[in-house]
Formats: C-alpha cells, structure tokens, sequence
RNA sequence: GGUCCUCUAGCUCAAUUGAUUAGAGCAGCCGACUUAUAAUCGGCAGGUUCGGAGUUUGAACCUCCGGGGGACCA
C-alpha cells in the first residue's frame, strides 16, 4: 500500500519548526549531513566566536543565517562542510562584568579579591549565557558543531597564541614600545580602539581653547618692523601647552604675517598664520582701517598683511618656550618649527602646537624632527609626562628632589601642581568649578600669550566604564609591527572575495593602507598572559612558544635556584589528552604564570612581562588555535583540509575587528588569506531605522519572534527583503507578509497537490511522460523550473542569498501557484489518471520536490517537511532529510525560452485585455467576441496562436484573430532603440530621434520595404537599419486599443443580443451560486429555480437554461408573473426578483 | 576632523551596470472568483529618483557642490 501525502489540517510555521527539530534531533542529522559528505572535497568555514557573557540578540539570528545558508548550500553540493562553533572569552567586557557583579573595581584586584578567584569568577561568568546561545543556534536552525567548540581560555587554546607569537616574535614582527595611547585616568587602563567604538563613547563636548602667541627668537626681518613677532598656535587642550616643545606647520601651506594688535592687551604685533585662516582670526571688517589709528578698546582691531611664505620657509625658526615652567631635556634641540603633513587649514591657525607626550601625531612628527618630548623624573627615577596616572599634575613631592631643583620653575609651576586635567578626574569638583583650562587661559590672557580664548565643541572619546573623558597618554606597550605586512596584506586582500565589495575595496582596503602596528598590550587579569620573559633591565629577553619550551626554561630556572620547582609537575609534556590540559592540571593564566621566574642565558633572572594580549588576537588566531595547531591537526591544516577558509561572515563593524586580525596573522604567519570570501552584513535596525537598544526598548527579542513566526519565514524574511550588506530595517510584518506571501502559497500549491494526488493514489511510480509529449503549459514551467535552479546556483554561489530567494518566491508565487495550478486546476478535477492527468501530476510534484531543495539553505525547517512530505510518499529520494539530499541540477536541454517569452505573451495579453475591459466597464463575466492582435511579422502571430486558448478562458473571449498589413488599416510607430542608434548617430540622436517618431505612414512602409532610410538633418545623414528602430501597431482605427511596450491589442467591446443573453445567464448562475450558498445549502443539493418575468432577462433564461440549469444543480427553471418569496437581483441596469428553493 | 556607505511611490525593495513610458510587493481604492475557500486573482491610483550644477546625443546610474541618514576611524 503506498504511503499517501501528509495533508495538514493547519499551516503554523512556529510548530512545523519544533517538529523538524525534534526529528533532526532524534535522527542526528546535522552529523549525518557531515558524515554523508566524508571525502568529498572540503568546504572550509570558519565561525566566529561570539562572548557568551551577554544575551543574544535578533542581529545574531541574521548573521548566523547567512553563515548557516552557505554551509548547507555547499553540503547538498557534495561538499564536506565542517564547523566547529567557538567562544570568545577573554578581555575586558568580561572583567568588567565579573567587577559590576561582585561590586568590586580594579584595584580591589589582589586586594579584597585574589587574582585567583577573580579569574575564576570569570571563567564561570564568560559562560553564563551559553545556555541561551545554545537554544537560540538551535532554534534558528544554525548548523554547527555545538558540541566541540573552540574556548579562547583553554590551555590548548592559549598554547597555539603561545606558538604564534613566537613565530612572530622570530619574524621580527614583535617589539616593545612607548606610545600615546587613549587612557582612562578613571579606570587605570589603557583603551583598545575597539572600546573607544563602544556605542555613546564619542560625545560632543564644550572645551576651551585658546590661540596662543609663541614669541618668536630669531625672526625673518620684516617681522620685526612693528610690535613683537609671534607664531598663533590653536589648542582645544591649553592645558598641554606646558609641555610643548615644538609648532608644526605643512609645508605646502601658505602663511602670512600681519602686522595687528593682541584683542586683550593691545600691545602691538606681527603675526604669522596660515594664509587661509587670517580672515578667521582677523576681522575682515577691519582690513580698511589704518594700523595707526587703532586705540585700545576698539572693538575692529586694524590689520595688514605685510608678507607671505610657504610652509618650509617657516620651518627651523625658533621661538621662547611658552610656560618656562620646566625645562626639557635636550631644551636647545626644542622650541622649532618643524613640518607635518597632517597640518590642515580647515581650523586653528594652520599652526600646530606639539606636545610629544600627549598626541600620537604629536609625537610622530616630532621623534621624526628630533624634538625631545617634555619629561619629569619621578621620585623612583621613571621619565614620566608632566601628568600622572591618575591624571593631574605631579605634585612636587612625587617627583626626584634633584631633577625638581635642577629643571622645575618652582615659583611658576606651584601655582598648578596638582590639578586635575579634566575636572572629571577630581572627585572634587564638578562641572561648575573652573577647570585647569581655563585657569591657564586667565594667566595667558594676563601675560600677553593669548590671542583668542573661545568655547568650542568637538566631538571627544570617553572611557565606555567610567564614562569621563579619554585622555592621550603615553603608555609602554607590546606591538606587533603590522605595518611590515600591510604591502603584503595589501596584495593578499585583493584576492578575497568580498561581499559588499566595497567593504573590502573601501573599508577594509584603506585600513590597511593607513595601517598602524597592532598595539597588543592589555593591563588586566583575564586574558591570555603575553609569554615573554625579561630581565630587569631588559637587556635580555625569552619569548616562549610552548608548554614544553617553558618546561625546560622552568627546569633550567630550577637548576639556577630561581624557582623551586615546576608548579605543574602533574602536567606531562606531550599528551595532548582532555585531563591533562584541565585546568586543575595547569593553567596558562595569570596569577599562575606571573609566579615562574626563569633564567637568562648570562643566569640573571627573568619575570613575565606583565601584559596580556589583546583579545582581538585570540579570536583572529582561530583558525589554528581551534586544532591546537601544530601540536595536533598539523597535517589537515597544513594540507587545506582546515585553512584558509572558503568562506567567513560576520557583522561589517568586524571588519577592523576580526576580518583584520584573522587576515593580519594568517599574513604574517602562513603569507596567506585567511579566507577566500567573506560577507560582512549590517546592522538590524528598528523599523524606523533606529539602532536597537536594550535601553530604548526597541530590541527585537529573537527567542519571541521565533517563537510566534517560526524561523524559516524570520530567515526568509531577513535574506529576501534586503541584500545582507545593507542594513535592515526589521519590521515584524515583513515576517508576517512573507509567510502569508511565500510560505502561504507554497504550502496552498502543496496541499491543493496532495489532496488530489491522494484521491487519485498518484505516488510518482510511473513512468515519466516524456515531455514531448506533456502540454506545452507543463513543458513551460519546467523550463521556468530550470531556469530557476541554475539562477539560484548561481546565486548562492555567487554568495547573494537575497537573488536566490527572491527568485525562488517569484517562481513560487507569479507562476507556479498563480498560473500554472490555477489554469491546470481542471486537469486534477475527477475522472481517470490520463495521461494528460499524470502529466500534470508529474510536472507539479517535480515543482515541489526542486523547490523543497532550493529553499532549504534559507528556511531549513519547512522546506525538511516539503521535501519529506513529497518523497515519504514516493520513495523518490530515499534521503533522511533535505538536508542530506542533493542540491537540484539544471537541466539545459528543458530550457526553452520561446516557450517562456509565450507564456509571458499570454500574461501580458490577458493583463491587457482585463485592463480595457476594466475601462470600459466590462465584467469578466460578459463574454465578449473577439481580440484583434495586429501582426507585423509571422512568428508573433505563431507566438499568439500558441498561447490562444489560455488567453481565451482567462479574460472570456471567444475568438483571437490577427489584422495583417496586407490591408493597410494598421497605424504604425516606430521606436528608436537607443542602444544601437545612439552610437550612430551621436550628437543628432535627438533629431533623428524625433524625426523618426513623427515619420509618415508611407515612410515606414518604404522601411519596412527596403531594409533601411536614410534620415538627415542639421546636413548630417544617417543610415537607419531596421534592426535599430522598432515597429509597432499603434492602433487599428475604430477599435479599443491597447498598447504595452511592442504589443498591441484590440478588444472588440460590442455586446450583440446574443453575448448579452450569455453575460446575463453568466451574471444568473452568479447570484444563484451566491444565494445557494448563503441559504446553507448543501454542495449537492439540488434546487428549484422561479425567476419573475422580465423584458431584461426573459430571453437569455429561455437560451440559457440548460446551461444554468447544469451549473447550479437547479432541476428545473421556470419563468412566472410574480415569486411567492422575493429575493431582488441587482443587474446594475434593472432589478430582477427570483426565489430558490431546494427541491 | 578623516574615510567609506546610503538616499528611488506612504512603507520595503528593483531597474540587465549610461539608453528615452523608472518597475514589483505591501498598504490604499475598485472589482472578480467561489470543487487550493479563514484560500485565490485582476484592475486603478500613487514618482521633482534628496537638492543643485556639470559631463554626455542620452543620467536614478558618472563627476563636483550642498543636505539627510548610517558605519568605521582619529
């Protein structure tokens, strides 16, 4: 007994959801898909590990679909896709998360809590909502490997960042520095970059800034002719100016001096700025006015431009120092002009005020010109900025007493000592208390040095914890020198495939080319420990690349009397099994690590440096961290099995993040890409564009919306309305469209198939009618059907899920369910299984099974239950799922694409034909006579005939003829095709154009005739071919016409008494049909018809009784004087009184 | 402040890469169908392609200027 075809009682995409799931679960498939594959070529993908310290979010559910959509895609191919999900557990975002759980701060760290527990709580913490993660990967249908997933702090994890630093570390590529880096005062830590992104980091914020007036020293001649010559410099941050030790200026930019007066003072002065700018600190207003007659007070200060010089002429001049406060060292190589090619004049004075010590440009610029940065001494003998770590100026006392005798202006610096920078960093004060800024601006305006004290506000970072200012800060870090990769990252990167391209051209490219090395320092406790080792004075160094390379310096260091002995004496060098490398076994992290003191080679101790690595590092080395690589797995990842990766997707704010860090050290380790295509998707966003956030309550909770939708019509909807790349505006009745829309209709088309091909026992096991000899309507869509597949092959292989989709709803929707099942639905109507009959059974079933398949990377769930619906009642495909079937293969020989353009003839007709019944106020209902088409060549009357008798039933017609020129009566158009004409014709396309359009009718003809004409005008001639212009039927004179693009129709609109006496009998059976089935009546129930008599109608009931009779079960129809129980029948044009009872 | 992306119907998106009637779906209005029926279909209406200038025979598309939105970076 065959099995029958499921037929649902209700269609709830959420609970077809939980039922697959349970059967993909029960039945293992997600291994079965891997194992069926094993072999096969390998189609390398890479997850990205998310941090499980945090909530998943609907942003989630769209990128791990895309990730999700490939890897099927390629597993139905044949490919062997492996997946392994992963962790991201280290860094800051965690740490923070543990303080604010256990109300702690940093410095509590060691103190209330020893860095032991603290690295407990967060080992345990990072993984508080794995749970969750794991639910929702499951829900939302992702395929990956749960089970076995990479964990960024495990030991065999850290051992492989361990190896690859030290190949980086004998590359060259690893070096220690001091730099300007953003700090938070407030937190005691340096910033990444990537939390200085945190959303809210950047804020306008008002500062005062102020013009400062550099006297000059050895000034050009003309200079000195009136009052002192000054350099103007700009800063947003006066209180730097104490530190300044240079001007910069661009050396292509014009600068000027001008003689004018200090607004403050009115002491005379000539002034040096950037050309561009004298309008911005020089009242224009003024520029007519005498120097001479300037008093102090006057509100327009005269001016006068007095010479002009280029950037490098300034460059080398020297001037006093600002705040004789403390005297650099090297002070006789300090206070010069120097050049910057970062100089601009969009702002300031387009003179740069450099203060080394607390601007990374700043610093750039002048270690380039040889000018010392401004340093203090410490009271332990450290060279420091003039602020300190908490952010202030050191107070005297903490400096070395000598250096504070020899080098400080005691007098001058006491004033300031001790001040915060930013009133934010001193619990003490407030917004609303005078600021170390303004206080030094008071003493400038004072003492002549400023020239312009103004409020500006500029957009500032702050620490994403704390919530107070950044401040740029010279910190001693850990770099890898990227800068030495980047012509080669460079080179690498433009053989990935990027999707949006311009995220890997833009973006992604100019990053690169603008690349810095990679700061790699973190100082905190949570992370994976930097594995070098130095002597104090840092003179000699270790950098150790695995746990049995530190094994043997431990055992040296033992031997030299450093170390007592190896803490981790359980832990056996070389087996790689789960139990030794536990945690109870040995562990890599801090406070562990920081106790193993080894042994230089000249026997003077070493300790760790204290840093840890940036945990950008830990994620980009995944592609051999997640194989222990090359401790283990060294043969499939050397091999290709593993690495690079095919394909990679993450959000596009990775692109910096780790599409980077993947690519920097897949660079510089292996010379290779990391991956070979990579989509990076936008942003979710609310339905109004708005970014969504916990906090404004617009988030969309992924778990609810699988929930209530399912989530094939979620990912549907996510793939199809919009490309990945471009950002979503997430709107649930998109989601609510595309299952009413998409998955509506599929299953419709599915049940209307079942529900016959059951009453009929169809189970696919005969023989396949050839298709010459299946109507020309099934050989149609199974062109289309295969147009289609090699679209969407295409398309996902081409890595544009959203083509692929939109076509296959397309298909789904305008043609399969909407015309073929609805013009073929007579043919599965009763009778015996003709052949004509299996044909269509045959053509729809073949529908839905390569439908099924195509769909199933997007909406893995439904497109299971189609495909297993179909094939549990055929045996067709013995596979245990979709998703262990193979993907559909187009077959070219069934592409037919005249037949596709008639049926789209047909379309286009019917559309037409409906439109001017629709004008004229014509009812499908009244049969009309007939179409005209008019026909200029033959195979377009062969095209119509083809399609005729489809036409025909669908807009109610009885006959198509076709109007030939022979008798002249067609008026013709011609259409110039641009495409081929343009070029031609070039500048008189316009003429030609417009001469063309108003050729007379002979003209055309003599065209048509010969082949081509000659159009001339403006004394240029043009040849034109008959292939570049089109010719249509515009009109057929005393006809309804309609045009659309090169078709033209003509509907004969005259009702004869005949056709009306039909379109009432049609409008008859109608109402009664109406009337039957609002009085309940039974489908088989038979009926007894009285129609009151009338002038109207009388004709068309005695014609068409039969007809009605048959079409509304109605035994008998009678014509009497007047009905006992009225119902009135609205005709538009007359009324009509009727009763019908059962009979 | 810099770089990049983006702006098309009320909404969400197209437009074969420069071609002359700028298209779909949704929403709206009108209607049809009534053995896929809590399904389905048709028609109508809706546009200064963000604004401006330029290149071109021809611009939604290329260039420049300006505006809105967004991302990334300093």
């Amino acid at each position: 007994m065959a099995k029958k075809f499921a037929e649902h009682s209700n269609f709830n995409l959420s609970d077809i959801n939980k039922e697959v799931l349970k059967q993909w679960e029960e039945k293992d498939l997600f291994h079965k898909s891997i194992k069926i594959r094993e072999g096969a070529p390998s189609f390398v993908f890479f997850e990205g590990p998310p941090s499980a310290n945090g909530m998943p979010g609907i942003h989630h559910v769209m990128a791990r679909s895309i990730k999700d959509i490939f890897c099927r895609y390629k597993t139905m191919k044949g490919f062997h896709v492996k997946r392994k999900a992963g962790w991201d557990t280290h860094g800051l975002p965690v740490e923070l998360g543990v303080e604010k759980e256990l109300g702690i701060t940093k410095e509590d760290i060691g103190k209330k809590i020893s860095v032991d527990d603290y690295n407990k709580a967060c080992r345990t913490n990072v993984m508080k909502f794995t749970k969750e993660w794991t639910d929702l990967t499951k829900k939302m249908g992702y395929w990956v490997d749960l089970e076995s997933p990479y964990i960024t702090y495990d030991n065999k994890y850290i051992e492989t960042l361990w190896y690859l630093l030290k190949e980086l570390y004998k590359k060259g590529y690893l070096y220690k520095g001091y730099t300007i880096q953003p700090y938070s005062p407030a937190a005691g830590t340096g910033l990444s970059s990537h939390e200085l992104n945190q959303p809210g980091c950047y804020r306008d914020v008002k500062d005062t800034t102020v013009v400062a007036q550099f006297k000059m020293l050895d000034p050009k001649p003309e200079m000195t002719k009136f009052g002192t010559p000054y350099f103007l410099a700009w800063t947003t941050t006066p209180w730097t100016l104490s530190s300044n030790t240079a001007l910069c200026v661009g050396p292509n930019i014009q600068y000027v001096a001008v003689q004018s007066y200090n607004p403050y003072t009115g002491q005379p002065a000539t002034y040096v700025v950037a050309k561009d700018l004298v309008n911005a600190h020089f009242n224009p207003k003024a520029a007519e006015l005498a120097l001479e007659d300037y008093k102090e007070g006057d509100k327009l200060i005269p001016f006068k431009v007095i010479a002009e010089y280029k950037g490098t002429d300034l460059v080398g001049m020297k001037y006093e120092q600002l705040m004789n406060w403390i005297t650099p060292e090297n002070a006789d190589q300090a206070f010069r002009v120097i050049p910057g090619d970062y100089v601009t004049t969009e702002d300031g004075t387009g003179i740069v005020h450099i203060a080394p010590t607390f601007g990374a440009d700043d610093a750039k610029v002048a270690k380039a010109a040889g000018i010392p940065p401004l340093q203090l001494v410490d009271k332990f003998g450290n060279l420091r900025p003039s602020v300190d770590l908490t952010g202030k100026f050191y107070l005297l006392s903490d400096l070395d007493p000598d250096y504070v005798k020899s080098r400080i202006n005691v007098e001058a610096y006491k004033k300031f000592e001790g001040r915060f920078v930013k009133n934010a960093y001193d619990p003490n004060l407030t917004d609303k208390d005078e600021t170390l800024d303004i206080s030094i601006c008071m003493d400038m305006k004072v003492n002549n040095q400023a020239f312009k004290i103004e409020k500006h506000v500029h957009n500032y970072p702050h620490c994403w914890r704390t919530d107070k200012p950044v401040l740029y800060y010279p910190l001693d870090s850990w770099f890898i020198k990227s800068t030495k990769a980047r012509e080669r990252m460079m080179e690498l990167n433009k053989t990935i495939q990027w999707k949006p391209e311009s995220t890997g051209t833009g973006r992604f490219g100019k990053w690169l080319e603008n690349l810095n090395d990679w700061n790699l320092s973190r100082s905190r406790y949570w992370g994976t420990p930097l594995p070098i080792w130095r002597t104090e004075e840092g003179t000699e160094e270790k950098c150790i690349g695995s746990i049995a390379e530190l094994f043997e310096e431990i055992e040296k260091s033992v031997k030299a009397g450093f170390m007592k002995e190896n803490p981790w004496k359980n832990f056996k060098v070389g087996d790689y099994s789960k139990e030794n490398y536990d945690p109870k076994n040995i562990d890599l992290h801090r406070p562990y690590i920081d106790s193993i003191i080894l042994v230089s080679d000249s026997g003077k101790p070493m300790k760790r440096e204290a840093d840890l690595i940036d945990v950008w590092f830990d994620s980009g080395a995944m592609p051999f961290a997640q194989q222990h690589y090359p401790f283990e797995n060294k043969e499939v990842v050397d091999n290709g099995e593993f690495y690079p990766a095919d394909f990679i997707a993450e959000g596009v704010d990775q692109t910096r993040g780790w599409f980077f860090t993947l690519h920097a050290i897949s660079t510089m380790i292996k010379d290779s890409v990391a991956f070979k295509a990579v989509i990076s998707n936008g942003l979710v966003l609310d339905k109004n564009g708005n970014k969504m956030s916990k906090r404004l309550g617009n988030a969309v909770d992924p778990f609810g919306a699988i929930e209530k939708y399912g989530s094939d019509p979620l990912r549907w909807y996510m793939i199809t309305n919009a490309s990945p790349w471009d950002n979503l505006k997430f709107d649930t009745e998109g989601i609510e469209e595309v299952r009413r829309k998409f998955f509506g209709t599929l299953y419709n088309t599915y049940s209307f198939f079942a529900l016959y091909a059951n009453v009929d026992n169809f189970t696919n096991s005969q023989p396949q009618v050839p298709m010459a000899k299946r109507p020309e309507i099934d050989r149609w869509i199974i062109s289309l059907l295969n147009s289609l597949v090699k679209e969407v092959d295409e398309s996902y292989n081409d890595y544009e899920p959203t083509k692929a989709g939109r076509a296959i709803s397309n298909f789904v929707n305008d043609h399969l369910s909407n015309w073929y099942v609805r013009l073929n639905r007579k043919r599965f109507w009763g009778g015996t299984l003709t052949e004509d009959k299996l044909a269509a059974y045959q053509t729809l079933y073949t529908c839905l099974d390569t439908i099924a398949r195509l769909m199933a990377p997007i909406s893995p769930f439904y497109a299971d239950q189609l495909f297993m619906d179909l094939n549990n009642a055929t045996g067709c495909d013995k596979s245990e799922s979709v998703h262990l079937a193979d993907f559909p293969k187009c077959d070219e020989s069934l592409i037919n694409k005249t037949l596709e353009e008639r049926m789209q003839l047909a379309q286009d007709i019917s559309s037409m034909t409906l439109s001017l019944r629709k004008k004229e106020n014509i009812k499908v209902r009244q049969p009309l006579k007939q179409i005209m088409v008019p026909i200029l060549a033959e195979h377009e009357q062969e095209n119509v005939e083809a399609v005729k008798d489809l036409i025909m039933s669908e807009v109610n017609v009885k006959e198509i003829n076709f109007v030939d020129d022979s008798a002249g009566i067609l008026v013709k158009k011609i259409k110039p095709d641009f495409k081929k004409l343009g070029p031609k014709c070039g500048k008189s396309m316009k003429a030609v154009a417009a001469q063309l359009q108003t050729l007379p009718q002979e003209e055309i003809a003599k065209l048509e005739k010969n082949g081509s004409y000659e159009i001339c005008c403006d004394g240029v001639c043009v040849i034109v071919d008959k292939a570049d212009v089109e010719i249509l039927s515009e009109d057929i004179p005393g006809w309804l016409v309609a045009n659309n693009g090169t078709i033209t129709i003509a509907l004969d609109v005259t009702i004869t008494p005949e056709l009306q006496k039909e379109g009432i009998a049609r409008e008859f059976i109608n109402r009664i049909q109406n009337i039957r089935k609002s009085s309940g009546f039974e489908i088989t129930d038979k009926i007894l018809i009285e129609i009151e008599k009338s002038e109207n109608v009388n004709a068309a009931v005695e014609a068409f009784k039969e007809y009605i009779s048959s079409q509304v079960l109605a035994n008998s129809i009678t014509l009497v004087d007047k009905v006992a129980n009225p119902t009135e029948l609205d005709f538009d044009d007359f009324k009509v009184n009727i009763e019908v009872k059962k009979a």
